[in-house]
DNA sequence: GTGAAAGCGCTAACAA
DNA sequence: TTGTTAGCGCTTTCAC
């Protein structure tokens, strides 16, 4: 909180434009407002007063009777119980998934004039944002949430406050949300390999408390069993770089003969390749690496990603677009716009 | 602009929770405000009408009478007349260094119940940023702003809107400030050159129309020239990883003989990195290579990039706390805090 | 087509 | 210590 702004230059006020124009407030407000009955003489006068005085609404004032803020939260979800080597903050604004994700929605936001707040909702944290949206500080919320046990989707939806999910829930609710097809886009991972002729296929896997860990992997594996393969070596990572190093370490050293590494995302698969070449491992030679999400970890990596794509700006614009359909008619049936996966084939498979 | 949002179930008001309480509105709004003149009986009284009614404050209500919003922007500049390949917003939402500004500023400005809005603010945009922070939006603004002439600054300053930047304007400007010793990071870079032995420096400079651009590279050559080298080669880039990777192509094929890189941000210096490689000259044998920054790309390189490191996260922190500063005495004198740079040696030189 | 007036929900003088 | 009252600046009926 903070002290109270003094007093200083006040801007003018409708009251003082009204005064300036020789009008009545209303027909201020009116110009203002688009409003088309009125007389074009007037308008003009007012329009030029608006001018002189350098009037701006003021928001605070406007919202009060309207009940509109023209903005909207993104509120980056993240339940207790994770243990994460960074801090949260640094992780998430880190990582590239949250930067496309945020451009993606600005996008579509910024044409309509609605402004973008952001706010980490790590647990300590969830009480603070459920407060803020009911105090009415935004229309509505743009959720990014993939523990599948997350109340806060759930506590959004009872308090009736428009929201967009950035992936399936965990527990069917009725909300919108967006999704990619999780396991055709492991399938593609799969099939490239069978299609190299690998032989021992393994995963780095999302965590699996995550739908998009729990569907990645299951996708992965009944993939894979139709060419037979009954069972796949997995390791969970968190979806950071550090993660995917480690896990990728702990699964070559459990399975040497794996000569397949399918990454849950490219974060980790930039940590996977790492931990490869460590081991004394060529990519793709020895060991073809595809990852997931085609982010800019993608192009980092050497030899480049062979990954699978999602287009996150486009899911985050499509979310920013249902979250405005519902905010204009909060009684609408939610929606879910599932995007596809595509492979994109560059060096490591 | 949104429709409005229909009547649905309003949520309680003071007066209905002074009613419930059977007190008047004051002492609820005392109470609500943690002011210590109320009686513990009746705080006790009013907290459980709180928690009995779930009674929030409306915060357009509030605001309208504090003209407070415990809200900031970041303001993303860019002024006209730039050429990227990327757009705007995917650029600077994939760029780490937003990402590490960001974080860094909801460090300080979340445990103070401050939320932060994003606005990027190309040329276009400008108008509209400006319209929104005089609409009273937010009690002051964080600005990110590199290009010497960007003519945003001044407009802030104009309108008397607590501000801060992120680094030395262009022009001088009675606005608290926050940077890095850019010319004492270059001399690093050049010792460190001078320290291997390395006889043809030259560097990927950043944009000439930028205040760290022009210092980076000041102070580069400023190093070398007390080691001789009256003058050094020098290509600009635009500070994107692709930009790095042309720059350093353009520089390699004029300058062959260049045997160390002084690269003026990660992600340059990674796509520099790739165009050595491609090149055929091996990082650090035939070309040492050093960045500046300091971000994830520096981890992301093979070999691991040297690089002069600055606290962005630091700097963004010490200007959210200079911001609430200037909010709460907005007559303040304004200030400057100057961050020290380092040298993080990894393998590229 | 325009103006007068009520009121959105809250804080902050001022009185009691 | 508590209550009464007067706005904050705007939109929006409702008369005219």
């Amino acid at each position: 909180m903070v002290a109270p702004r003094p007093p200083g230059p006040r801007s003018p006020t409708l009251e003082q434009v009204a005064e300036y124009a020789g009008v009545s407030r209303s027909t201020v407000s009116r110009v203002i407002n688009q409003v088309s009955t009125v007389d074009p003489e007037l308008r003009e006068i007012v329009e030029r007063a608006i001018e002189a005085t350098g009037y701006v609404p003021n928001h605070a004032a406007r919202s009060l009777v309207t009940r509109r803020t023209d903005s909207v939260a993104l509120v980056v979800s993240e339940p207790a119980g994770r243990e994460f080597a960074e801090p949260f903050l640094s992780r998430i604004f880190t990582d590239p998934y949250l930067g496309r994700i945020t451009a993606g929605a600005l996008e579509v936001l910024r044409p309509e004039g609605i402004h973008l707040v952001i706010m980490p909702a790590d647990a300590p944290a969830h009480q603070q944002v459920l407060r803020y949206l009911r105090q009415g500080h935004v229309d509505g919320v743009l959720i990014i949430s993939s523990h599948v046990a997350d109340p806060l989707p759930q506590q959004l939806c009872d308090l009736h406050v428009p929201a967009v999910l950035s992936a399936r829930p965990g527990r069917p609710l009725p909300m919108s949300y967006v999704d990619v097809e999780q396991q055709t886009g492991a399938r593609l991972a799969a099939e490239r390999f069978i299609a190299l002729g690998r032989k021992h296929p393994a995963t780095v896997c999302g965590p699996l408390d995550t739908t998009a860990g729990q569907d990645r992997l299951a996708g992965f594996r009944s993939a894979l069993a139709v060419h037979g393969y009954a069972w796949v070596p997995a390791e969970p990572g968190d979806f950071t770089r550090a993660g995917g190093e480690r896990a990728a370490r702990t699964l070559l050293t459990a399975y040497p003969e794996t000569d397949a590494l399918f990454v849950a995302n490219d974060l980790m698969a930039e940590g996977a390749m790492q931990a490869l070449r460590d081991l004394g491992r060529r990519v793709p030679e020895d060991v073809a690496v595809v990852g997931f999400d085609d982010s800019v970890s993608a192009l980092a990596c050497r030899p480049q990603l062979t990954t699978i794509r999602q287009p996150l700006e486009e899911m985050a614009a499509e979310m920013a677009r249902l979250l405005l359909a519902r905010i204009r008619e909060p009684e609408g049936r939610p929606r879910s716009v599932i995007f596809h996966p595509e492979i994109v084939e560059r060096g490591s498979a």
